[in-house]
DNA sequence: GTGTTAATTTCGGCT
DNA sequence: AGCCGAAGTTAACAC
């Protein structure tokens, strides 16, 4: 990623014609090639752009931009479109390059995070007597989202998906195959809970025993005492 | 504008509630209180942030967070709503401040600007016998846009609007009125040029006699052979 | 200022 | 891969 604060006009040519007049702004020069034009203000969506797949090059000026006071000047072309996008830099204030890596982390996760942080912390949702023994309990083959006991001290497995589908519930059933050749669990059962259940999940569960439970985010939220606990 | 590359966390919690695992990411603080969390590559949108009005705030771990290796958090919440942004920050690896001063061009005016451009290249559209006398034409209440000479040698002024509403009618019509009070001009006459023109605008542009003309984008575009000369 | 609609939308799910 | 619809949508525009 390479960031530049320069005195620049912008010029894109694609689906319309815009153009930023000379000012000082923030480039981000992404390793994909594509190219933001930020102020230092509004929202997160940029004054002008390119988005990936494009072509960066960077080029002197030509006379006649030269004569305007441009001293470097980016063009940046979508792959497969037409779209171009050229920056006239003038002055460059400053300069930072760095190696990023790759972004771990897409952002949805955090809703399946919070409806497990949710029901572990309301488990008697699952039914009268229920207590929690651990979110994530480890195993061999992955972290099970919620273990818990219930009213007859017997172990439960929860898999928290925020939609439930065929994959889930195979996913539980072999937590489930592994739990009970632990003979300090089993006999282990199941509970598939999701905000929204398919029909084909349902069956494939409760033809294998496991208990479907729809999770009801906003009632969670508004029963949870524990709320905004996370800062 | 403060810059920073670090490795870091990420929590939001508003209408929904998101999660990012610890990565080296941008870090982009702007004037107004605004954060954006940028990865190296995606769209323009950022991987998570936070929008203006809000307030940010700097401060140390807790003890929690700093047994987990946080070496600063950052808090930004919504003025308004209860939406929160919180940054755990393990290692900075860059860091740039830098004060741009304003944004002075929003994006539209590109619009317009290469319509005028446009039709000032192809003034003959207007009718056989056009010539162009000058583009942004400037007078003490402002730049008319484009003034030209009919086939009879008498003065045109035309006011460009993306869409034709009663304003750009009103406007062109105090130029006219200006316009006509110069003897070297005088008398002027009106053209209301613009993509689409709103039927009340061009019921008070014509009971007024200004002609309104309805401008083809792409056709212009098609016609004119200095199409591309911007780059 | 408020509601309605388009967007260089982006983003995800689903067929 | 293409279509459809939601988005922490954002942004422009009409009323």
């Amino acid at each position: 990623m390479r960031l530049v604060v320069a005195t620049c006009s912008v010029d894109y040519s694609g689906r319309l014609t815009a153009h930023l007049p000379l000012a000082k702004r923030l480039l981000i020069l992404k390793q994909d090639g594509s190219l933001l034009v930020h102020s230092d203000g509004g929202s997160y969506k940029p004054l002008n752009w390119m988005s990936a797949p494009c072509f960066f090059t960077e080029h002197e000026p030509d006379d006649e931009s030269l004569a305007l006071g441009v001293t470097l000047m980016w063009r940046v072309t979508h792959a497969k479109t037409a779209d171009m996008l050229v920056v006239s830099i003038h002055d460059i204030h400053g300069e930072f390059d760095h190696d990023l890596g790759d972004e771990p982390g897409l952002i949805k996760d955090g809703v399946e995070a919070h409806l497990q942080a949710l029901l572990a912390d309301n488990i008697q949702e699952l039914g009268e007597g229920f207590s929690l023994i651990r979110r994530e309990y480890m195993t061999a083959i992955g972290p099970v989202d919620i273990l818990a006991r219930n009213a007859d001290a017997q172990t439960v497995a929860v898999e928290i998906k925020r939609r439930g589908e065929i994959e889930g519930v195979e996913q539980l059933t072999r937590y489930l195959e592994l739990l009970n050749r632990d003979p300090h669990l089993a006999p282990v059962s199941g509970v598939f809970a999701a905000q929204e259940i398919k029909p084909q999940a349902r069956t494939l569960a409760e033809d294998r025993g496991i208990r479907c439970f729809v999770l009801d985010y906003d009632r969670l939220k508004g029963i949870d005492d524990s709320w905004g606990r996370l800062f």
